[in-house]
DNA sequence: ATGCAATTTTCACTGGGTGAAAATACACTC
DNA sequence: GAGTGTATTTTCACCCAGTGAAAATTGCAT
């Protein structure tokens, strides 16, 4: 490309020219969302910032590996065996899987909400959801991302994320939530000194219902916070204290069941590393 | 490559050289399976057939995007980015979604396993499974795959398969099952045709413990077979006509819920196409 | 029929992919 | 703690698969 004018600073966001093959195809995925389920191919091509004839190759290299299918009428949807192969990753169903019967007793002790989120760059993203119908609503998918700084279960995962990470998210602005009372990265800061020490975190929402979230961190091997866990459920007042203990302990036996060694003692631990 | 000694027919069975790289990159993705999800290099590179060079080039770009990720001691994961997108999938969760409630019925009256499963290929793959703790044993796992010819689900996706299916499938040798009765492909286009007509397939089983499935297809909107609804019981006699309706049932809602209109007459039809 | 947009094919050009080989890191063994 | 084998990573000269504008084709409104 000769002559590129000097005005427009390039629309394409994504797959510059110059990126490596792969991470310029992969990046044609990344159209894929909750609401865009299935996506033609110029809608795919111009989100990812490419000409339909290079998109259109990769999709059919996609389509005859499986990664996507093609719907009759010619729109693309992400495909069963990327589903499948996706399946396998250790912090999605992997987690889930050994979660899902503690979500289970929590669920059936308070029937509210109940929550299971892992960390991915700046965002929560929601592992596993159980609700019953006649709960309080809430807009979370399975799949779905949560911002860290205003969710209950994204501030247990920022609180106990590396010093570069808080950085990163306090640097930034904080997006505003509407029905949560908005925070200074000064004020976060302290929530999340807050959120080590108690080990849980708690907030409070008021739209589009008063709620109130308890999360709790789940520790993997090696004691590092490898996801959270919370209820969230309609505020009346002072109820929630009586389900912090829940919430701990439950995490606490996902923890365990993960590989976590509660009570490791330094005699203990020295033990260990004598005799492996 | 100039000489190849003519002994040897090639090793690597996947991602000849030749092909497109998109293509031999994802075959990386082919590696993981639910006994081994987190892989190193060289059992990746070997894996897919390629030079830990190459696959070392693939894997970085994977692990960037976050299609991967990497554990502390250098071996690869799926990764949730990859995991949250492919959670799209409308063959997978998607469908999963709209049936999880009555599967949770079906399970609610039987107490025994449920099975959802779709077709990719040759293979079932499950999508989703409810089962109590002292329900019988069964080895299938969510994102598995299951046999077309020897499962109850797996022969509803045969029956109502294109017959470019039928045939290849029939034509290929049945790997017998044990505690299932072989068939031979003779045996077995008859039973597709009996499936057809009476739209149940019953498998029965002896190994691990006696079992009955019964399965029924779930339709789309297009009145094709998109998924098959299964109940696997303990094999006590008679028993399995009772649950038969209640399989049945549970199959057409899920189909209604997926906008299939059961009752579409001849004039009906042709009403709707006058106007649209 | 006519126009417009999306999809697909073509093709001359070229830049990122390639993988053997060497270097380095790592994990055992004696 | 030197030694051996294996896994990971870097390097680099070669070249093949990727590229994308343009044209042809399909599909769908008007």
């Amino acid at each position: 490309m000769p002559d590129r004018p000097a005005t427009e600073p390039v629309q394409e966001i994504h797959a510059q020219h110059g990126q490596p093959v792969l991470m310029r195809a992969l990046s044609l995925l990344a159209g894929f969302s909750d609401k865009r389920r299935s996506l033609s191919l110029v809608e795919l091509s111009r989100a990812a910032g490419m000409p339909p004839a290079t998109a259109l190759r990769f999709l059919r290299h996609f389509t005859e590996w499986g990664a996507l299918e093609r719907l009759e009428d010619g729109r693309y949807v992400i495909g069963v065996r990327l589903w499948e192969i996706a399946s396998l990753a250790p912090r999605g169903h992997g987690i889930r899987d050994i979660a899902l019967p503690y979500l289970e007793d929590l669920y059936e002790i308070t029937h509210q909400h109940v929550l299971l989120a892992v960390r991915d760059g700046r965002d929560a993203v929601l592992i596993d959801r159980l609700s019953s119908k006649d709960a309080t609503e809430v807009a979370y998918r399975v799949g779905g991302r949560l911002p860290l700084p205003t969710t209950a279960v994204g501030r247990i995962l920022l609180a106990h994320g590396s010093p570069s990470l808080q950085d990163e998210v306090l640097a930034s602005p904080i997006d505003a939530v509407p029905g949560t009372a908005p925070v200074s990265a000064r004020e976060l800061r302290m929530v999340l000194a807050d959120v080590r020490r108690a080990g849980v975190s708690t907030v409070h929402r008021s739209l589009p219902s008063k709620t109130v979230s308890v999360a709790a961190p789940v520790l993997g091997p090696g004691a590092e916070v490898v996801a959270a866990l919370s209820i969230v459920m309609p505020d009346k007042g002072i109820l929630e204290h009586e389900v912090i203990p829940a919430v701990r302990t439950a995490a606490r036996a996902i923890s365990r069941d993960l590989g976590y060694q509660p009570a490791t003692s330094a005699a203990v631990r020295h033990l260990r590393e004598a005799h492996p």
